[in-house]
DNA sequence: CCGTATCCGTGGAGATACTG
DNA sequence: CAGTATCTCCACGGATACGG
């Protein structure tokens, strides 16, 4: 990218980041831990082969990220963040927490990822009851599955599918996430085709960051 | 901007403010507040004016800043940021903060100005020492002047100039920023042409964000 | 003087096809 | 599977000219 040619500390960092999808790739990286670039192009729907090819050239030439050669197995090259790439974590949570006001306009072609689903709540909600006994909810929209373990005053998830949870939430993503985020009301997320099996009352333990 | 097409909060932000320059015209609106087109151009040294014309009209647009009418003196337009664009200021002050770690590369020909001077220590340094009576501190830089008042646990700034600081720092931006957000010691900014006048000691306040 | 519009050269983005 | 090569086209950047 052509360099702003400023001494100011966000510009030296649009410097390197500033790029189209670049900061998309972070994002996977950061979610999908040590991963392959085919898992990469599946976690970026849209991009290009030879500009994602290009962007993990310059992210590592910049030591963004490192490639290491994968155990016998599978014989393939991983992609994984450095410590200054893992540093970005908290500019993208900034960011992404930004961008929830416009997660309830609904563009039916958006492609959406089981990734998605499981980050936003761990991001960007937390456990307003610490002292209760965990709980288990299943996340099911858009044919993506997520978990999310809500329980010591933390939630974290992960994605795919487990046995026997709390409650179940099933719908499309937009009831989903906004109903996890607090942007509309259970009524409203029901209204908009969620369905809940489960103990629905434990959706009072999640406090969206504001 | 093309849509990234993905339903997730950080594409859904980048879709709005990913655009190159959009938002350095965000953080020169939160370093100056409302101000001219040509406050603007100023901030944004290396922008095309066809360019920023446009970058304004699409924030309009999305509703990150609104215009208004200067009152009499003037007469010309005022941009300012709305409560949706303001909201972007955590968003900025992460990558700022990560895009420290590039500030001691010097690259000469970089434009400097004085709010950049500012905003960098009101952002990313504490004050250690919040029981003590408060200091001003005159930063002075390739001509470019701003003050730090130090105190009550606070670091405040503004661009210009004071009388009676209780402490003079002069020299090359990555001296004078490097010291204050602790990334060099007060011994290498002298040895890099930092020269100081007043109550070195006070430095021991300033605790930068880590 | 402030702000916008137009023209043009260059480079990055996107789509597709192809190869080890 | 993991990219590379090629092509087209738009966005950016720079200069300049124009309207309030």
């Amino acid at each position: 990218m052509r360099s702003y040619g400023q001494y100011c500390s966000i510009s030296r960092a649009l410097d390197v980041v500033g790029d189209r999808w670049t900061l998309l790739i972070i994002r996977e990286l950061l979610l999908q831990g040590s991963c392959r670039y085919t898992d990469l192009k599946n976690g970026l729907p849209g991009i290009a082969a030879n500009l994602l090819s290009n962007r993990l050239r310059e992210l590592e030439q910049a030591g963004l990220i490192g490639r290491e050669d994968a155990p016998p197995p599978v014989a393939t090259t991983l992609y994984r963040l450095t410590d200054d790439g893992l540093a970005l974590e908290p500019a993208l949570k900034a960011l992404g927490l930004w961008g929830l006001r416009y997660m309830p306009i609904v563009r039916p072609e958006d492609a959406f990822r089981a990734q998605w689903l499981a980050y936003a709540p761990a991001w960007f909600v937390t456990d307003a009851e610490p002292d209760t006994p965990p709980v288990t909810i299943q996340l099911i929209s858009s044919g993506e599955h997520a978990v999310l373990e809500v329980g010591a005053g933390q939630v974290d998830s992960r994605i795919g599918e487990t046995a026997d949870p709390d409650l179940i939430l099933d719908g499309p993503p937009h009831t989903v996430l906004g109903l996890l985020t607090g942007v509309i009301t259970l009524e409203q997320a029901v209204q908009l085709g969620l369905t809940t099996r489960g103990r629905r009352d434990i959706l009072t333990r999640l406090q969206p960051t504001t």
